[in-house]
DNA sequence: ATGCTACATGAATCACCCC
DNA sequence: GGGGGTGATTCATGTAGCA
C-alpha cells in the first residue's frame, strides 16, 4: 500500500494497518484506545437499577505491562505515519493515560498542551466514596519538539467569543439523537461526541490535510471531518463497528469548501455563536437571514463566522454593517427552522444552548 | 527519630527526612514537586515585558531518566511512611504529571481519582501558538488497592451546595494578599492557594490526623493544616524558604474544634434495630407496617428479630423477601405513633435514639 | 401543540462490619 | 480470612407516556 486510502474504513489491526502505509503521510492523528478500565464488580444506581459498565472484551488487558506493549506498540507505529509537522491527540482517563502520557514523551513526541474535557453532565459517583469522575484528559503532542505544526489560532479564538481558547473544554456527553443506537441499544460503548473532535479537529489542521483514527470505532472522527473538509482515514478492528462507521459515513454531507478558508480574529459575545456549531445547532454552510428577510443572506462559516456579500466576521460585525447603527446579531439573523417551516432569530438556538450547558440552578440560602 | 516530629517545618532533602520516620506513620501527603518545566528561551508579552517564569535551580533536571529517578525516590520514601489506610496527593503539569503518574501506579498506588484545577485567572498563551494552558493536575491515590481510606463524602457535598464535588475544582490562582511577598516580590513562585488545599485536606482526613508534605515550600499545607485541626508535617530542602513557611506558621490560628465536627455517618457506631427495643422506644409484641401499608404487618420480637407470615428474621431480610429487591428495612417498615396517630418509619426512632446517645461530640483525639 | 411526571442512562477502577 | 448480613448511596438530560 503506498499510495494514501483516503475517506475510508479500514477493517484490521491498527499497528498491522498502520505498518502498511508510507511513512511520513499524515497531518493528524486522533486517538481514542482503549482505557483498561478493570472493572471488577457489578455496580448499582441507588434505586437498585444496573449500571452497564464497559466490559467489552476489547479493553480487557492481563495487566499494566500488558497495557503498555500495546500501547508503545500503536504509539510507535502512529509516530511512523505521521508528518513531521503532524501532531497526536489522545484521549484517555485516570486509568490510562498516565501511562500513554509517559510513554509518548519517552518516544519522543513533545507535548503541547492537555486538555481537559469538562463533562457538563457526568454519571454521579453513586456509593459517595470518590469525587464525581467528570472529566477526561487529552494530551495534544508534536512529533518532535521545535518542528512547525498547525494551530488555528484565530478559529479557536472565534470560536470561543473572541477570547483565546483555554486547556478546559466544557461539553456535554454522547447522548440523545447523536448518540448511535441498535435495536433500541447504544451501538458503542464510549461514543466521542462531535462537539469535541469538531474543536480538535478546527484546531490542529487544515482543509484539505489527513486525519487518522487509529481506534475508529463509531466513525466520529470521520463524520467531523467530512463536515470540515479534512480528509479522514479510520481503522478499525471490529467488523461490527466498521459496518456502523460505513453506514455513518455513508450518511454524512460535506460542508461547502467555502466555508473553510482561513480567517482574522473578530469580536464575540459570552456565550460564542460557534458554540451552536460544536453543539450541531447549526453547521457551517447553513444559510443566516437578516431580520428574517430573504434579500440579505449571510453563510455560515466553520468557526464561527458569517460570510456575506464578500465580507467575514461576527454576526454582529455582519449586522451592524448592513444596519448601519448598533445591533445585536444575535436578534438579527434568523434561520431556518425545517421542523415548521418558519425563520427564527438565531437567539432562540442560544437559549436553546445556554439551557444545555447552564441550565440555571435554583437559588440557594 | 521514632516519634512522630509534629507541627514543625523539617529542614532537608526530603528522602532523606523521610527515610528517618518511622513507617505507617502519615495518615495524608499531599506533594507539590518540582514540574520539571525545561523552559529554553525567556518569554515576553505583547508589550514587550518580560514574564518571570519559574527557573529556579530546584527545578533544573537533565533530562527525563533524571527527573524519574528524582520521582521515584521520594515517591517510594513516602510510600514507607504512609499508613495502608493513608492517601498520597500530588499535583503536577502536563509537563511532569504523566511520569508521576506511571511511576506511582509502578510502585502499587491506587489510583482513586484525578482532579483538574481549573484556573479562573490563568496567565495567557501570549503568542497564540497553543491553547492557554488553564490548569493543573492533581493525582489522589490511596497506599494498595481496595483498604479503607478517608473520604468525607458529606463535607465534600456541603461546600458544593448539596451536590456531589466533581473533578474538576474551578479555582483562582493564588495572588493578592494571600501572595507572600518580600519585598514586593513573590516570595516563592509557585505558592499554592489555600482554597485548593482546604478541599484536599478536608476531603482526605480527619481531625487529629497527620499530614505530612515533602515539598513544603511556602507551607500552604502546614496553613491548611492548622486551620482545620490536622497536625503537619513540613520537610523543605531551601533553608529560606523553611523560614518563611516558619514565620507564616507561627502567624497562623487553629480553627474552634467545635467547627470541626464529623458528618460521616460511616463514623457513626452503628444502632441495631434491637437497640430500640433496649432503650424502650420500640416494645415487643408491637406491629410494623411494610411500607406504610396495612396489608403488609410484622410482629417485633423481643431478640429484636420481626415474623411476618411465620417467617422470622431482621428487619432487613424480611424487607427484601417481600420487596424481592435489595432494600433498607429503616426505611421499609413504619410504626404507629400514638401521639399524632400516624405511621412513621423506624428510621425515625434510631434517628431519635441516635441524639440521645450521642450528643455531638467535639473533635476526637 | 403544551406541560407535567415518570423513567432511563452515561468509559465506574463505587462498602464494610462481624462472626 | 472468607462469607453473609447490614445499610448507605445519585446528577443531568433525553425520551416516553399521559392529561
Amino acid at each position: 500500500m503506498s499510495s494514501l486510502p483516503l475517506d475510508q474504513v479500514i477493517q484490521g489491526d491498527c499497528v498491522e494497518v498502520l505498518n502498511r502505509l508510507p511513512p511520513e503521510s499524515i497531518d493528524l492523528i486522533f486517538a481514542d484506545p482503549p482505557y483498561n478500565l478493570q472493572l471488577r464488580n457489578e455496580l448499582r444506581r441507588p434505586d437498585h437499577s444496573r449500571v452497564a459498565g464497559v466490559t467489552d472484551p476489547w479493553d480487557r488487558f492481563a495487566d499494566f505491562e500488558a497495557y503498555d506493549q500495546f500501547t508503545l506498540a500503536w504509539l510507535s507505529a502512529c509516530r511512523r505515519v505521521l508528518k513531521a509537522s503532524g501532531t497526536l491527540w489522545v484521549i484517555g482517563s485516570y486509568h490510562n493515560i498516565y501511562r500513554v502520557g509517559y510513554h509518548l514523551q519517552n518516544l519522543g513526541f513533545w507535548i503541547l498542551n492537555d486538555i481537559v474535557w469538562i463533562k457538563t453532565n457526568p454519571m454521579p459517583n453513586f456509593r459517595g466514596v470518590r469525587f464525581t469522575n467528570a472529566h477526561e484528559t487529552l494530551i495534544w503532542a508534536q512529533k518532535e519538539r521545535g518542528k512547525p505544526y498547525t494551530f488555528n489560532h484565530h478559529a479557536m479564538k472565534a470560536l470561543n467569543g473572541d477570547l483565546q481558547m483555554r486547556s478546559d473544554w466544557h461539553l456535554p456527553i454522547c447522548s440523545g439523537s447523536e448518540r448511535l443506537r441498535e435495536n433500541g441499544a447504544k451501538a458503542h460503548s464510549t461514543q466521542k461526541p462531535r462537539a469535541l473532535l469538531y474543536r480538535v479537529l478546527l484546531a490542529a489542521s487544515n482543509p484539505g490535510d489527513v486525519v487518522l483514527d487509529p481506534f475508529f470505532g463509531s466513525g466520529t472522527t470521520g463524520e467531523v471531518a467530512r463536515w470540515l473538509g479534512r480528509h479522514w482515514i479510520g481503522i478499525e478492528r471490529d467488523p461490527r463497528y466498521m459496518e456502523l462507521a460505513r453506514r455513518r459515513l455513508a450518511n454524512t454531507s460535506a460542508a461547502p469548501p467555502a466555508t473553510l478558508t482561513q480567517t482574522n480574529p473578530r469580536r464575540e459575545p459570552r456565550l460564542p455563536f460557534g458554540a451552536l456549531l460544536e453543539h450541531g445547532l447549526l453547521q457551517a454552510g447553513q444559510t443566516l437571514y437578516f431580520e428574517g428577510r430573504t434579500e440579505h443572506t449571510a453563510l455560515v462559516l466553520a468557526d464561527g463566522r458569517v460570510e456575506y456579500n464578500g465580507m467575514r466576521g461576527s454576526i454582529h460585525l455582519i449586522a451592524r454593517q448592513i444596519a448601519a447603527a448598533a445591533v445585536n446579531g444575535w436578534q438579527q439573523w434568523h434561520y431556518f427552522d425545517p421542523h415548521d417551516e418558519t425563520l427564527r432569530p438565531i437567539d432562540h438556538l442560544r437559549q436553546k444552548l445556554k439551557s444545555i450547558l447552564f441550565k440555571p440552578r435554583e437559588e440557594e440560602e
